[in-house]
DNA sequence: TTTGCCATGTTATCAGACAAGATACATTTT
DNA sequence: AAAATGTATCTTGTCTGATAACATGGCAAA
């Protein structure tokens, strides 16, 4: 970047005071000058240090939060998030165009799902049964209305995930739906509804062998039914996608 | 959640007006219900729509232009970017502060990691095979210098992660590293040696029952080893953490 | 048609104010 | 003396109004 504070360049445009208060205090979070839990200063002592309007200051501790280096407590002030390098785990949509990283993800997702019901028959309550099952019916109810039942679907397999207790599993489960669901929208554009109804057909067969794992406590019936389950889906998804390709 | 919209609770003001705005316009945009490159409404179409000040909308754009979600013009107004990032999964360090929170992560691991030996016990090869095992004489040496061996405990998990030929697992891996190998410094701090050699003993006796199951191509008892291996480190971790709280 | 100007709309930034939560200290009570 | 309580003060959250910088489209002049 050729930015130079002394030759003037008609051409740069000069980032904005936000943006330079962001990355000069994101460098300086990085670099570790401000470690984790410390406090950063308070909003008038920035405004002052940098010359620049408490909105200004509040956008960039705004835009440092949403990186998650940051965060503030009202009335306390604003602190270095312990785990500052902490980077997520992302998907990216554009992997996603051949057939292969799509089964590596849904592989993944095989993995977590294989637990969740392992551990949804072991924890599981009437609570959490009362939804899976209500979820069931909901694909059915869809199903018949002529639908795909891709949403009630994806439900049915979030209720297995929230019946764990464990709520890494929802969330993880939801942050694959956002890169899957798109993909899944092939199985909406079987032509034949007669097939189509057959394909929905069995997925539901394999939702109910789930489910009465899950009612019977039975982990091991309930991690073989829905490995089962996936890989099904799996060579399902292949032999459409190959099909629609 | 007791959280109608209708009811207002005194007690329940748990996200800021700022949050609430970034989340749904985050969860607008990813739905697709604004499209890459079109037009955001203007600021005062948001404060009106929302009955918020306009800090607040300013606030939350600057969250949506750091999460990389929109881009803004000056004078001209903030648009969706090309391509809207997926939602990442991340897990904020700071919700680690409760023996609990880990659990459920390590059992999210287990999830993971038990289906990765399954699977490089079907796709392994003689490569990966080799690293596994360079990976167990490592952690040898390492305890035998009296090191925890925390690191190359770490990469014996990769290792076999990496052999199932899904680089999504060892993403993964590396991920939920960041956010659990600083928790896992404790077992450094074991400060009999005998205790801590037994402990490390142990781990390493769990290691190689893996790697047999691996080498033998026997996905059920890899997978069944695995499970093993890390339910017993959830008991050393709550039995540790327990001790040093 | 092309060029230049300008009115209008929009974002960027500033300034000041009040509300709500947090914290430390003094006060009161036991 | 110790504990509970009240209060002053600090800090972030939100609201309001105003000005500057930039973008865009229309209009008039060449």
């Amino acid at each position: 970047m050729a930015r130079s504070p002394t030759a003037f360049s008609p051409l740069t445009v000069p980032l904005s005071r936000t943006a330079q208060l962001v990355e000069h205090l994101g460098s300086e979070i990085r670099a570790g000058r401000y470690k984790p839990t410390e406090r950063l200063p308070t909003e008038q002592e920035l405004m002052a240090r940098f010359d620049v309007s408490r909105t200004v200051v509040r956008e960039a501790v705004a835009s440092l939060k949403a990186e998650g280096l940051v965060v503030t407590r009202q009335g306390s002030g604003a602190f270095v998030a312990q785990n500052p390098t902490g980077k997520p785990f992302r998907i990216v949509s554009d992997d996603l165009k051949s057939i292969a990283e799509v089964l590596n993800v849904l592989q993944l997702r095989l993995a977590v799902e294989v637990e969740a019901a392992g551990l949804a028959a072991i924890e599981r309550d009437d609570h959490g049964l009362e939804e899976i099952g209500l979820c069931l019916d909901r694909i059915d109810a869809a199903v018949r209305a002529g639908d795909a039942a891709i949403e009630a679907d994806y439900e049915f397999h979030l209720s297995i995930a929230r019946a764990t207790g464990n709520p890494y599993f929802e969330r993880f489960m939801r942050f694959l739906g956002t890169v899957l669901i798109p993909r899944q929208t092939v199985r909406a554009g079987i032509e034949n509804p007669r097939v189509r109804r057959d394909y929905l057909d069995q997925v539901q067969a394999e939702h109910r062998a789930i489910h009465a794992a899950i009612v019977a406590s039975d982990p091991d019936a309930a991690r073989q039914t829905t490995r089962a389950h996936l890989e099904a889906g799996r060579v399902r998804y292949l032999a459409i996608a190959r099909e629609t390709a």
